[in-house]
DNA sequence: TTAAAATCTACAAAAACGATAGGGTAAACT
DNA sequence: AGTTTACCCTATCGTTTTTGTAGATTTTAA
């Protein structure tokens, strides 16, 4: 199940690139614009930030801001931000990465056989959208 | 993040495929085999009983068997007992549909039209894989 | 007919996680 | 200076997951 934190920082960063100004918004639009807890999107914008997605500026007229175009933001990048591993299984991560205590062997592991193509699928289509492509 | 009960329930039926006898095998002897919590994998069996995948036989010589062959046991059918809903957002689930309550219109969600993709992806793994092919 | 071996059932507790709110601080603008 | 906004920390509430406890029920076998 998608997180809210991850659904709501999608719909974030749709509306800030539907919007074609570089003017910064505020949480406040944002958060009423799409239904959001405004202090739970707080928290979100932040992290986008902290990562390179947002840049953002204080005081009056401040807000929050798409830093790339968003041809260039991936969605593999974004989900592994707000959501974590893209993998339901850390032992076929490929950027969380972490051995199973249980299973004694990942090559005769049939979860890790199976959740390995369900990871590849969803990279796939990860891989295949950018931000642009969502608001298409 | 795939829970463990999921991941328990396919390595229960993963090790119930593995043995061809179609003798009753006993809770304890999966659970010490695949490392699980006795207590916790016998909820799961008892699940995947009630839902038609395994038959069980109690007193002595008792046990948890397979009551359909692994080839004819699907993906789709065993994730969707165990996990729940195979999309990660209700409202594109085919099974499980939900509206979102904050969402207007799904039409021009870019959610909605991300995570279509991904489960998608998700169902064509789910569909392409039985029980046969997790334990070859 | 008794004992042992199993599944079945219902809770309950503990742990982890998700979502949200509160309140104060710091920076930017007028 | 005062207003406006993002920034940051913490606490809380609720739900879900995972595990455990205790016992009832069924079957087999001596």
């Amino acid at each position: 199940m998608l997180s809210k934190k991850t659904k709501y920082g999608l719909k974030a960063l749709t509306y800030l690139a539907s919007i074609d100004t570089k003017e910064p918004v505020q949480i406040s639009e944002i958060a009423k614009h799409e239904n959001i807890s405004q202090k739970f999107l707080e928290s979100i914008l932040l992290t986008l930030r902290r990562n390179g997605f947002l840049g953002s500026k204080k005081g009056k007229g401040g807000g929050y801001y798409l830093i790339k175009r968003p041809e260039d933001i991936q969605m593999t990048a974004v989900m592994r931000v707000l959501e974590g591993p893209i993998a339901m299984v850390p032992c076929v991560s490929l950027n969380f990465y972490e051995k199973c205590d249980d299973c004694p062997d990942e090559n005769t592991c049939a979860v890790n056989r199976l959740m390995l193509q369900v990871r590849d699928g969803a990279l796939k289509v990860y891989r295949n959208n950018t931000l642009a492509d969502l608001i298409s």
